[in-house]
DNA sequence: TGCCTTGCCATTTTT
DNA sequence: TGGCAAGGCA
């Protein structure tokens, strides 16, 4: 595997962090590059934020100016970080750049979308930008999603087919599965890696340049005798790849940096964008830096925004000296403008999440601070099970609406997404509604794989994990009949082809009854002779039945379905609805019976990562516990404490006025494989250390009931109940 | 060859 | 608890 891009730039990455430029802007007044005559949208913005917004000065943005110089923003938890990119962005726009050629990098869709809607209320009172962006962004996206966009554009110039489709995490999965059996990994005498971890594995190499050999060794020892198993795996899973024109979430980073560093390409790519704007840059890996310098070699028109002690997608390869090397990769260096005022917490949360961030081995950033006082410590609360836990959380978050707090303004967090369970069940057993971020998708669902697979598979006929599972929906037919028919259908060509395919193939007896129906479906889908959005429903009417013979609870299952016929619609075509959907799948599932998006109020249940950029009134974060966090499988190195300390650092920082931290002292543990289930004693998270806790408003829940005063004869009393029972419990070992 | 049963094993976070 | 592979039967 060749990393080009990435190789050639090791060097400038690695330069020193100390040869950086600070503006320390708290407290001083305007710099020179500020308008005399501020706009004033403007006026709201403190001095650190307005400095990083007007960063170059209103000369640099016109068109054909020479572009500003690449600037940081290192932006602690709540201090306007969002709103500061936006306002840069609408700030440009005013100023005559074109909203077609700027580059917006988020971490997420919503966070795009929300970027987006932002800029535009901003440029609403400025005249002229307003018009422009009438439109809104063109280029707001993740790096995947732009990254498709791109390769389908140029996919003919970099021998890719652009009808490509793209795999998710659970298809890549599976081709690598298949891989496996073609090359006999599934060896008896001792397990190879399962499928997700070679995944895993593979997509750490891709992200984070490394070799494999130092992948294994730093965080799949367990691995390591499998190397050479390994490698050749890899190769043949691109190679498989590659042959069914399909890309993997990986693939999209890995060719927009080939095609970046193609000096035939790369002139033509770089030059279609003024200024790129990156959000959450701690976040981001080697591969995704490497594909910003080959766009912004001198890195003018740069603007990167982040905060390392918000770095928590390290087992993504993301990798916080992005961050710290940004400056020095340039020349002169990059200017750094630092936001320390703190927006949304009370002083007395802020305390506490500092005090965590205080003890971390290595900081970058300095203490936030804030103005918003507050009587209310964060409360520690130790509770004696996670059964007690979830009647706290629960009773609290009635009583904070009773208050008059909305269930909106209320979230749960955790570390993993199998920690709400019971929480969930009680939400349900109260009617309480609730959306939960993380976790189980949506499309892991079969049902839902399996209708999408019929789309894949129009879309792209050699898809084989696609065409794999559709036809094994016929009865009769299982993995050798499938794979026969594949192999003819990569036999023939042309857009036809799976329907030739088809037509010509003797299906097995059982499966003859369904077969002219299949065929037929697989002859309109090829020939396109439906439009989209009709489309997709043709293809769940031929589903329906496959459904119920396959499904005992097929009525639910159908209405996911029928939901997904609306989700269909408001996409343009089948390409993009597929794209889209692989890319940014709806991240929320809620409880079964009503859907609560249309319910006018409902609770936020997340997981810590998914709940990264967004702030609630009132935060409860579960299993304060060590063993949770950090979870017990991210304490093995350094590293990775410092990443669980990090995650506690964020859960934190998202309370605006009240945070609620849940101690319980015993642990049920699943899945054990020696014991089974047990229960474990826990102790408080070793983040939160002893002197700390004066932050903390520590207390026991249920609170312990207030004893009256006894008298003498029942203290006797109780005295000889003592003795009796003692005296029976030994007796019963007699 | 398909499909059902049995037994074994399990490493969180996500674009 | 569920996902996966192997073995047995139709």
């Amino acid at each position: 595997m060749r990393l080009d891009p990435f190789i050639s730039h090791r060097s400038l990455l690695i330069a020193s962090a100390s040869a950086v430029s600070t503006v320390s802007l708290a407290d001083s007044p305007h710099t020179s590059d500020v308008a005399p005559e501020a706009a004033p949208y403007l006026a709201k913005l403190n001095d650190a934020q307005r400095a990083a917004v007007e960063h170059g000065g209103p000369q640099a943005f016109a068109p054909g100016a020479a572009l500003p110089a690449p600037l940081l923003v290192i932006a602690g938890a709540g201090s306007g970080k969002t709103n500061t990119l936006a306002h840069r962005v609408a700030h440009l726009v005013a100023n005559g750049a074109d909203p077609h050629r700027i580059l917006l990098l988020t971490f997420s869709r919503r966070a795009a979308q929300e970027m987006t809607r932002r800029v535009s209320r901003i440029a609403a009172g400025v005249s002229g930008a307003a018009a422009a962006l009438a439109q809104g962004l063109a280029w707001a996206g993740t790096f995947h999603g732009i990254g498709a966009r791109l390769l389908r554009e140029y996919a003919e110039q970099i021998g890719l087919s652009p009808a490509f489709t793209i795999n998710d995490r659970e298809d890549s999965a599976d081709l690598m599965n298949l891989v496996r059996h073609e090359l006999g990994l599934s060896a008896k005498e001792k397990r190879f890696p399962a499928k997700s971890t070679c995944l895993a594995i593979y997509s750490r190499v891709v992200n984070t340049g490394d070799s494999l050999a130092n992948v294994l060794a730093r965080s799949f020892s367990w691995c390591l005798e499998w190397e050479p198993q390994l490698r050749a795996l890899f190769a043949a899973y691109v190679d498989a790849k590659q042959k069914q024109n399909v890309l993997d979430y990986d693939d999209l980073l890995l060719y927009w940096a080939h095609m970046a560093a193609e000096p035939a390409i790369a002139a033509d790519l770089a030059g279609r964008f003024d200024h790129i704007l990156v959000d959450e840059y701690q976040d981001t890996n080697r591969l995704q830096a490497s594909i910003l310098l080959a766009l912004k070699p001198d890195g003018r028109g740069l603007t990167v925004v982040g905060d390392d002690a918000q770095a928590i997608y390290s087992f993504r390869g993301a990798t916080v000296r992005n961050i710290l090397d940004f400056p020095a990769q340039f020349d002169p260096p990059a200017r750094q403008v630092t936001l320390e005022r703190n927006y949304r917490s009370t002083e007395p949360i802020l305390a506490a999440s500092n005090a965590v961030m205080d003890a971390a081995a290595e900081r970058f950033t300095k203490n936030l601070w804030t103005d918003r006082a507050s009587q209310q410590r964060p409360r520690l609360v130790t509770v004696a099970d996670e059964a007690t836990q979830v009647r706290y959380v629960v009773e609290q978050i009635l009583e904070a609406r009773e208050g008059g707090m909305k269930l909106k303004q209320q979230a749960v967090l955790f570390r993993a997404a199998h920690h709400s369970a019971t929480l969930e069940i009680e939400l349900a057993r109260r009617n309480i509604p609730f959306v939960k971020f993380g976790g189980l998708r949506f499309l892991d669902a079969a049902h839902v794989k399996d209708v999408l697979a019929v789309l894949r598979w129009a879309e792209n006929p050699l898809d084989r994990v696609a065409g794999f599972r559709v036809t094994q929906l016929l009865p009769g037919v299982g993995p050798a009949t499938a794979a026969r028919l594949l192999d003819q259908v990569a036999a023939c060509t042309g857009a036809y082809r799976a329907a030739q395919a088809l037509a010509a193939f003797a299906p097995p007896p059982r499966a003859a009854e369904d077969w002219p129906a299949f065929a037929a479906l697989v002859d309109t889908l090829g020939a396109r002779a439906t439009p989209w959005p009709a489309e997709f429903e043709r293809v769940r009417r031929w589903y329906e039945p496959h459904l119920e013979r396959n499904h005992e609870d097929a009525p639910v299952r159908l209405a996911d379905l029928l939901q997904m016929d609306s989700i269909a619609s408001t996409y343009a075509s089948r390409e993009r609805f597929l794209t889209e959907l692989t890319l940014d799948p709806p991240d929320a599932t809620s409880a079964e019976s009503a859907d609560p998006l249309l319910d006018e109020d409902y609770l936020i249940l997340s997981t810590i990562h998914s709940a990264k950029g967004q702030e609630w009134r009132n935060v409860f974060v579960l299993n304060g516990v060590d063993g949770c966090i950090p979870s017990d499988l991210g304490a093995g190195s350094d590293e990775e404490l410092e990443e669980e300390r990090r995650l506690l650092h964020v859960a934190m920082t998202r309370a605006k006025e009240d945070l609620h931290i849940v101690v319980p002292q015993r642990f049920y543990v699943h899945n054990q494989a020696a014991s089974g289930d047990r229960h474990v004693w826990a102790s408080r998270t070793r983040f939160i250390a002893a002197q700390m806790l004066p932050l903390f408003e520590s207390r026991a829940w249920p609170p312990a009931p207030v004893a009256s005063a006894p008298s003498a004869a029942g203290l006797a009393a109780a005295a000889r109940a003592k003795v009796e029972i003692g005296a029976k419990l030994r007796k019963m070992w007699e």
